[in-house]
RNA sequence: GUGACCGUAGCUCAAUUGGUCAGAGCACUGGACUGUGGCUCCAGGGGUUGUGGGUUCGAUUCCCAUCGGUCACCCCA
């Protein structure tokens, strides 16, 4: 049998790059607007800093991670996220000694054992950005813009949500962890198998169940938002006062809970109605507390990633690709010799043109043109060749016209130029 | 990890109760059309019907397993 690619990963085919191609030009223009700058990180790391990172309790690195032993028996795993990498770089590097916020934006490949899904697969992109050092929550309300403001360039404002919720400071969440398990235990009875099983593995789980049984218990379960210590729930008030004077539209979720363990305070999500089960497009939070439990200066930190595929699927294919500006057809060798180097020196402007072999007919080239979609043809045989012309075809209109063969390079710059 | 549905040519799909059922359209290549495309017509290449077993005189069709896809749960981007 043939090799086919394994199971959860996929080819993006060439149609569908020019929606990854302007996502990633849009992000790139987005970050580096938001003084942002990019940082490469590999996709493979010790084990050990996504268990530390992301908690050891976390579906992700319970069940979810590529682990492998390299030569040595060292223990490495495909990164499943971004974050506890670029904190890892952040730190090793010295990066923490430059002007806070200390603004960093990262793309490329994640990976995670998961059953694929529609918007779910086992190798995905993402975009993170993440802002070190500053606890301010403006850095809050910047990052969120930042996030905004991408989805706004990609013509997607309209088909997203942005839910916004606090999970205040660790003490906040013990404290109401601790009484929303007494609730939801003392109810039990009331509630689904499933939300039963959560409420000792997972008990901010159970609030977003979506079982209508469920439902009266769990609106009068206690609310983290209630939780909320003195510092965290100014912070949050800040960070929505931020987002008001931009302008920004948001909606409170105080069920909106993430899978990392590393949250506190904000966190956010932009989620979609139109990507099936998994309606987070993008998703994110402030981490203090992190860069220090992975060995760094105790710097805040607050960011988000965002789902390239997800974000390429609500795209659609309308994403139009570039078309070759000619296609140069030579009749014959001589003629191949003659407009090779118009092509290159056409190339070496940066316009995109396609040469033929000259051992097809005319017909047979011209329906390539036409395949090929160029806009324009260039004939020359042996006619041309003893005028010293080309005949230039604009394929839209079938009009013709005679250019001498030295201006040839010039006149498809032209041609390019007003294309 | 659990469940449901699905798996025939590059793509979209046919194949009557298991009995020339391995086909069509699109795409591709060539020709009709000696140097002028988009239309039309003709021809050609391309499939061990996901894979491996089983039932049967005979399986694309039935059964089992396995792999993969899709959707949902779980979780998340």
């Amino acid at each position: 049998m043939t090799i086919k690619a394994v199971r959860g990963v996929h080819d993006i085919l060439p149609p569908e790059a020019p929606a990854w191609q302007r996502v990633e030009a849009t992000a790139r223009r987005v970050c580096e607007a938001y003084g942002y700058r990019e940082i490469r990180l590999p996709i493979f790391e010790r084990t050990e800093l996504f268990a530390r990172g992301i908690g050891e309790v976390t579906d992700i690195v319970q069940k979810e991670m590529y682990t492998f032993e390299d030569r040595t028996g060292e223990s490495l795993t495909l990164r499943p996220e971004a974050t506890a990498s670029l904190l890892r770089a952040y730190i090793e590097h010295g990066l923490h000694v430059q002007p806070k916020p200390v603004r960093l934006y990262t793309l490329g490949p994640m990976f995670r054992y998961e059953r694929p899904q529609a918007g779910r697969y086992r190798q995905f992109h993402q975009l993170n950005v993440e802002a070190l050092g500053e606890r301010h929550p403006a850095v809050d309300a910047e990052v969120i813009a930042l996030l905004v403001e991408l989805f706004r360039g990609l013509g997607l404002g309209e088909r997203l949500t942005l839910q916004l919720n606090s999970l205040g400071d660790p003490p906040d969440r013990a404290a109401h962890r601790e009484q929303l398990v007494a609730y939801l235990r003392a109810n039990a009875a009331r509630l689904c198998e499933e939300c039963r099983e959560r409420t000792e593995r997972n008990p901010l789980r159970v609030l977003d169940c979506k079982r209508p049984e469920c439902q009266p218990v769990l609106d009068a379960a206690p609310a983290l938002a209630d939780f909320l210590g003195r510092e965290a729930a100014e912070h949050f008030g800040r960070v929505r006062g931020y987002l008001d004077a931009m302008g920004l539209a948001y909606v409170v979720n105080p069920r909106l809970v993430r899978g990392f363990d590393y949250y506190v305070r904000t966190t956010f999500e932009l989620t979609t109605t139109e990507l099936g089960a998994q309606n987070a497009v993008a998703g994110g939070g402030r981490y203090d507390g992190l860069v220090e439990r992975l060995g760094g200066p105790a710097d805040p930190g607050v960011g988000f990633a965002v789902g390239m595929e997800r974000t390429v699927l609500l795209l659609g294919d309308t994403t139009p690709g570039t078309q070759p500006l000619a296609l140069l057809i030579p009749l014959g060798d001589e003629a191949v010799r003659r407009l090779l180097p118009v092509a290159q020196a056409a190339r070496a402007r940066g316009l995109a043109v396609d040469v033929g072999y000259g051992e097809r007919k005319l017909r047979g080239e011209l329906e390539r043109a036409n395949k090929l979609g160029v806009a324009y043809a260039v004939i020359v045989g042996d006619t041309e060749l003893g005028k010293g012309e080309a005949i230039v075809r604009e394929m839209k209109t079938g009009a013709q016209r005679a250019v001498p063969l030295a201006e040839l390079a010039a006149e498809l710059s032209a041609l390019g130029g007003r294309a």
